[in-house]
DNA sequence: AAAAAAC
């Protein structure tokens, strides 16, 4: 401690004793009083406390000065003539010092038994960060701010002005806001960078990518010229450098990890993260491919095939893998024809017994084309029966055609009611049963007259009975359990007090944490126009915001499955008081894995209740099927069943094209599909690849970001946010993004490997084409693949073009929107 | 088989 600035005489030490000379609480036993303690002064003045205590440390001499007394000063500091009523205690209220008390302790015990100067200061950069990632989550609506404004009004200061400035997209503010606080991070991620080529940019500068410096290339990389070879000598026309050119940049990338300095690759991996700014600045630099490609001779093409993951295990599993393959990769590239690929078996396996199926037809079109849909559906009906898998038809259909009666239960309490289009013309919320205040918010976000799904489910949310609702993507279901419920727990709360710590009333499950947000960014600012509050649960982040939340009472929780049976376990959360439990993507929650956790924490709900009461169910999809049996027959009674009449998947604004390629194009269609104006929604099916597909158009010069689980919750909502604003027009994304994300004008989907499940194709696409909006879906599968993709189409009721395709195409251009049919013709 | 979901 600075010994010059201690306090001279008349005012008592211990006022000024720098807060880190006190070890623990343990060194104030003796203390004559404990008003001395940290926390103490700060029970006095919250708002000089705040999170920000973590910037205390700067002493006693930081507190004396004369700044320190405004009440306005961050550093202010009362003293006990201001202890007792200033004007900015006003705010404080019993519940909210409880909130922050809460936090406080969490913290307290974290950081017991550590020293107390490097203590304060460890402090710092850790809950500036909590506070970074948690103001990612809810830029727009500047959710819960009820605690961060009165919690951290340091913060707060800096934080308004911006938001204010870009109510909308406020998010990314933050995500600059980051990088402009970790300088580091950016030299590490710059250095980097310089060490990797940048090849694709010819690729996706020539669009066609037929500029390229072929003989450099192929003179530098003796085993690239293996492949070059294998592949001449199937197909001369490979021997054009457009295929050359961007797969080159790809695989250099892997290759070097793992050829030549495979440790840095780790590290790099691990260290990037696919960090943001690296598509920008690495562009901005100056490319100097042939040296990079220099550094880099070999040329592996495992790395593209293995997932890119496994890869770089151990530099031993390393060099077997690559033994191992590397002949193994020649058969698989030459006969790209006819030869069956016995060094696949998995795929094998799965494929021969089809292929022989339909020997002799037409490579597309036989598969779809030669049968009726009825015929088709039969066909598909026989199948699920013996594999007794569920499809969407098993649940309901439109009335029109009579569903095929499976021997299923659940199948015949699932009938639906279908709900007419017409009949809801114009209906108001208001005629609904939604209050006043809840109208106008809806009106501001652009609903002014329920959508059909939203006409049809609301009256029945609100008499008290549980909901099944389908609704196709982007048809408002949101607000169609949103608005009721919010509505209910008004209604059951009406002529009450809000009091403090009041057990949440309702809550909503999600099975991401994306999703989750997103349904708090709707349902919050219609919640808050009748003064309730809403807060999410979700995992990824500190718990003590979310508990400090539920001690000052909440009314609607928002969350995902894990964290918030964690808080249930913990006795943070208590549902036995809530009247309403929603489920979104319902069918999801009810998958494997999922349900256990879902079942359980609806069984905690509405547990406490008085008698004959129980917790109201909504579940809601847009393939809500049978599959949620588990759940319909545990906690649902005598539901109500909606779905919109006529409104499939298929009958919506999206153009879906599936085109059939080469595995070995792959990468090289990916990049041109891309490559364009709008916004264009990558999925792939494995982090990995999400990942590695994100690099790989970055480094093609297209500015992308990844969504899969690898990344830590703070770069997930950052990236995402980029897309929404526009920043970033690419995002890459395992099936995490596929369920319910909303981004205004995605107007392109690349499914770079298809989907498992026509659910998922469903889900997928309905990230595009929202609410209206036209859209389009193009899916990449390799030949052997079509004929299940033909099926998994059937099941979705989605006709699609099936159309083979080679890099350089026109067709390619024009799916991504480059030219039009009539620049084609002209 | 993968992805998601808690620490």
């Amino acid at each position: 401690m600075p010994k010059n600035h201690k306090p001279k005489g008349g005012r008592p030490a211990r006022n000024f004793e720098p807060r880190y000379a006190k070890k623990t609480p343990f060194h104030d036993r003796h203390a004559p009083r404990p008003a001395a303690g940290r926390g103490e002064s700060s029970d006095r003045n919250p708002r000089a406390d705040s999170s920000f205590e973590s910037r205390e440390p700067r002493s006693a001499s930081y507190d004396r000065r004369p700044g320190s007394r405004s009440p306005g000063h961050r550093g202010h500091r009362a003293t006990e003539s201001d202890a007792g009523a200033g004007a900015p205690k006003r705010r404080w209220t019993a519940q909210e010092r409880a909130g922050r008390d809460e936090a406080r302790t969490i913290r307290n015990r974290a950081e017991s038994g550590r020293g107390d100067a490097p203590r304060s200061r460890d402090e710092r950069p850790r809950f500036d960060r909590d506070d970074r990632a948690r103001r990612d989550d809810r830029a727009p609506y500047g959710r819960d701010d009820r605690a961060r404004r009165d919690d951290r009004p340091r913060f707060d200061r800096d934080d308004r002005p911006r938001r204010d400035d870009r109510a909308p997209y406020g998010r990314d503010d933050r995500a600059r806001t980051g990088r402009d606080e970790r300088p580091r991070y950016d030299r590490d991620d710059r250095a980097r960078r310089d060490e990797r080529p940048r090849f694709d940019r010819d690729a996706r500068q020539g669009a066609g990518r037929d500029d390229r410096r072929p003989d450099a290339r192929r003179d530098d990389r003796p085993r690239f010229d293996r492949d070059d070879r294998a592949r001449r000598d199937d197909r001369p026309r490979y021997d054009t450098p457009r295929y050359d050119t961007p797969r080159y940049g790809r695989d250099d990338r892997a290759r070097t990890g793992r050829d030549e300095r495979p440790r840095y690759d780790r590290d790099d991996r691990a260290r990037t993260g696919r960090d943001d700014r690296r598509s920008d600045d690495r562009r901005s630099e100056g490319r100097r491919p042939e040296e990079r490609r220099d550094e880099r001779p070999r040329f592996d093409r495992d790395a593209r095939q293995g997932a890119g993951r496994d890869d770089r295990r151990s530099d031993d599993r390393r060099s077997e893998t690559r033994r191992d393959d590397r002949p193994r990769f020649e058969r698989n590239d030459r006969p790209r024809t006819d030869r069956p690929r016995t060094d696949r078996p998995r795929v094998d396996r799965d494929e021969r017994p089809r292929r022989d199926d339909r020997a002799g037809s037409d490579r597309f079109g036989a598969r779809r084309d030669d049968r009726t849909r009825e015929d088709r559906t039969r066909g598909r009906d026989d199948r699920r029966a013996a594999q007794s898998r569920p499809s969407r038809d098993d649940w309901t259909r439109t009335p029109a055609t009579k569903p095929v009666q499976a021997p299923d239960v659940v199948h015949e309490r699932l009938e639906a009611q279908a709900v007419q289009a017409a009949e809801v013309q114009g209906v108001t919320f208001a005629d609904l049963g939604i209050g006043s205040n809840i109208t106008e918010v809806l009106v501001g976000m652009g609903a002014e007259t329920p959508f059909p799904i939203q006409a049809a489910s609301i009256p029945a949310a609100l008499e008290g009975r549980d909901v099944l609702a389908r609704g196709r993507t982007g048809s408002g279901k949101t607000i169609a359990f949103g608005a009721p419920l919010v509505e209910s727990v008004l209604r059951s709360q009406a002529g009450t007090k809000r009091e403090f710590g009041r057990a949440p009333k309702a809550i909503i499950l999600a099975p991401t944490r994306e999703l989750a947000l997103q349904i708090d960014r709707t349902i919050q600012p219609i919640a808050r126009s009748v003064g309730l509050f809403t807060t999410q649960i979700y995992g990824g982040v500190p718990q003590a915001r979310q508990v400090g939340a539920l001690k000052k009472g909440v009314d609607i929780v928002i969350g995902t499955p894990g964290r918030i049976e964690d808080l249930i376990q913990q006795g943070k959360l208590d549902l036995s008081g809530a009247r309403i439990a929603v489920l979104d993507e319902a069918d999801h929650m009810c998958e494997l894995g999922f349900v256990e956790p879902v079942q359980r924490i609806l069984r905690r709900t509405g547990s406490a209740l008085p008698a004959g009461e129980r917790s109201q169910k909504l579940l809601f999809s847009a393939t809500l099927d049978r599959e949620v049996a588990a759940l319909v027959d545990e906690f649902l009674v005598d539901p109500a069943v909606f779905e919109v009449a006529g409104e499939t998947q298929d009958s919506g604004t999206i153009d879906h094209r599936v085109l059939v390629i080469d595995h070995r194009d792959k990468t090289d269609i990916l990049i041109s599909l891309v490559d364009r104006e709008g916004k264009t929604l990558v999925f792939a099916r494995t982090r990995a690849y999400a990942e590695t597909l994100a690099e790989t158009f970055d480094d093609a010069g297209i500015p992308a970001v990844s969504l899969h689980g690898d990344l830590n919750q703070g770069k997930r909502t950052r990236n995402l946010a980029r897309l929404t604003s526009g920043r970033v027009q690419v995002l890459v994304a395992t099936d995490v993004a596929a369920r319910g994300i909303h981004v205004d004008d995605i107007d392109l989907v690349v499914q770079a490997d298809p989907p498992d499940e026509y659910k998922t194709y469903m889900h997928r696409s309905g990230r595009t084409g929202r609410a209206g909006r036209e859209g389009r879906v193009v899916t990449l599968i390799t030949r052997q693949r079509s004929r299940r993709m033909g099926e998994l189409l059937d099941r979705a009721e989605i006709d699609a073009p099936f159309q083979e395709a080679r890099p350089g195409d026109d067709l390619i251009d024009e799916l991504a929107g480059r030219v039009t049919l009539a620049d084609l013709t002209s």
